[in-house]
DNA sequence: ATGTCGTGCCCAATCGTTTTGGCAAGTGAG
DNA sequence: CTCACTTGCCAAAACGATTGGGCACGACAT
């Protein structure tokens, strides 16, 4: 089991100092190097699969190359695969590596864990949250670039990157008023979150854009899951007249809204447009006919949230800054759930 | 901004040499320390918040404290992060932290990576697919000591984790034997994977053990979606006498099952009993009536492979030794989809 | 011959730990 | 008083890279 090969070695093997080995492989500005022993390094380096230790880089350094992911449940949520996708693939042009880490929303947990990624000398952490929501920043981050993913601080110190909620619920609707709508339901979120305030901000704002009047009746509030879809469905399609489309906050509220349009005997899209948001491939693609929706830029939001923390590492002052706190458009995914109001 | 602090300065501050400081906290064997010495030097510690520098102490023990996670396209797969989660909190339990990376199944980036993380110093490998294959290891991983996570080797001597797909398969058609079904149909996959072969094997088995005969005309294989799911059930709902209850080789298959048999009129589970395979949350719990299926042990599997890793570099031989080729049950889920058989 | 300068390389210190092999002081026996 | 032994601690050498400050040598001018 042949011991790594490390600078010494290339040095020995090309008969020079460790110290012009190093000089060569880095491209050290000031150093002059004969070009004929420059070829010979290079050379022996790459026969012997020479590759610096990370370890004593970084020591010597004091930069990991190395940046932390902390997340409350990310992991475990379906489409959050894409945001670690995003910050990994970024990371990498960067020649940075990924620490992942999952708190599971504890927070006794979570400062033990932070103190793991601190020792490990990260150069920055990407704070992520499983849905958009405001956080607090753990003290422990505070001595370290940080950026918050999906989730943003009342600080507008602390950079983040969230998808824009509004924008996104302007999305939606503005592609049934386009399609003729003109009675647009929407079933909203229960809770209190940005979402739940920005998409139904976004119903409005593009129903003003229309010179549609808002008609509270075809606004509801339930759970989201399938059963409420099913539940606010059924509620909306009794209202007169009978709203021609609906906007769910979620796919999976859309699931129900199938339901009970089957039920009711009405056909989507003939009868009723409906359009979701998430795009959760697993639903749009499993209901027929498949689902329009908005779909959460997830990638980008990892991968923008990467170079926020690289924008903030360069710049000196961890902070003030360059710091931003950015929102990402959720574009449209056109399926097969919207098409014209029916004649009546 | 204050320098961190490191052995040195506690040291510094109880009065003691920086080799004594090490050997109290890292608590070392066959050394003297006076009990008074011992409990200042701890508390000096703890007052100055000392943490030790992981680059430098990687860089003299060798060790890392870090497995490398490299995965095809599992960050990206819905419910793979059940795996991640299984490893990080596994490896979270001995102090390991996961350096994670994708490789999008190119193998050049795949090499490229590797050796990024190899530099690293990775104390192992976690080698992830995103569904159960048969892969080869990367030449470069020879290196270190490596598990296969949901995919296994043809080389017995490679240590992986895989569910185990046989008794996945018995395991769903027992649940449809108990609740007194003699008729059921199996959707299975059409690709060439152990899912594919193991499951199947697992239905003959429970139908076996039942004294049912199976009938050909019973097992039909489609495309794994929503739409191949439909396509089987009605050709499957028309055999005579028709099937009590359906298989699916995945939920997503179940999705489109529901479709069909809401259109002939069959109600779930009082005409048609469904089990599903996967446990994808996001179906489960979004059809109706919730879909009974069989778990994927994602966590487990993640788990395991951390611990076998762990096992690995234990001892002193990477490889031969305590390898071992390991295969997780599939629970079963229970819903709402199962019931008895109607009367005829 | 002496001084000056550019070229091409290397020495040694450094990063923050762990670990080997001590050494000084104390203790008890002879 | 001397010797042997224990106790409690420390100095210095790793680990593998980077880097500031040289040093030796040859060329060229004076």
């Amino acid at each position: 089991m042949g011991r790594r090969i490390g600078i010494k070695d290339v040095a020995a093997a090309a008969g020079v100092s460790a110290t012009t080995v190093s000089h060569i492989l880095n491209e050290v500005e000031g150093k002059r190097i004969n070009a004929e022993t420059r070829q010979r390094v290079l050379e022996t380096a790459r026969e012997l699969g020479y590759a610096p230790n990370g370890l004593a880089r970084g020591l010597r350094l004091k930069r990991s190359n190395t940046i932390g992911f902390v997340s409350d449940q990310i992991a475990t949520t379906p489409h959050a695969g894409r945001i670690i996708l995003g910050a990994q693939e970024e990371a990498a042009k960067h020649g940075l590596l990924l620490l992942m880490l999952n708190t599971g929303g504890d927070p006794e947990l979570e400062r033990k864990e932070i103190d793991l990624l601190l020792q490990r000398q990260v150069d920055g952490v990407l704070y992520a949250s499983m849905y958009h929501r405001v956080v607090e920043v753990p003290e422990r981050l505070r001595s370290v670039p940080t950026v918050l993913l999906d989730a943003r601080s009342d600080d507008p110190g602390v950079p983040s990157v969230v998808p824009d909620e509004v924008l996104g619920g302007e999305t939606a609707v503005r592609e049934l008023v386009r399609h003729g709508h003109r009675r647009i339901g929407f079933i909203n979120n229960v809770d209190d979150i940005p979402a739940t305030h920005g998409r139904l901000e976004g119903y409005r704002r593009a129903l003003a854009e229309a010179g549609i009047a808002e008609d509270p009746r075809l606004v509801v509030a339930e759970t989201t899951d399938a059963v409420g879809g099913y539940r606010a469905a059924l509620r909306l399609l009794q209202a007169e007249p009978r709203p021609t489309a609906l906007f769910c906050f979620a796919d999976r509220l859309a699931m129900g809204v199938y339901r009970a349009a089957a039920e009711l005997g009405l056909s989507i899209p003939a009868d009723l447009s409906v359009i979701g948001f998430d795009n959760q491939e697993l639903i749009c693609d499993g209901l027929f006919p498949g689902l329009t929706t908005v779909a959460l830029p997830h990638y980008e939001m990892g991968a923008r949230a990467v170079a926020q923390l690289l924008a903030l590492t360069g710049a000196q002052d961890h902070g003030t800054g360059s710091a931003s706190q950015e929102m990402l458009p959720c574009p449209l995914v056109a399926r097969a759930s919207v098409a014209s109001p029916p004649r009546l």
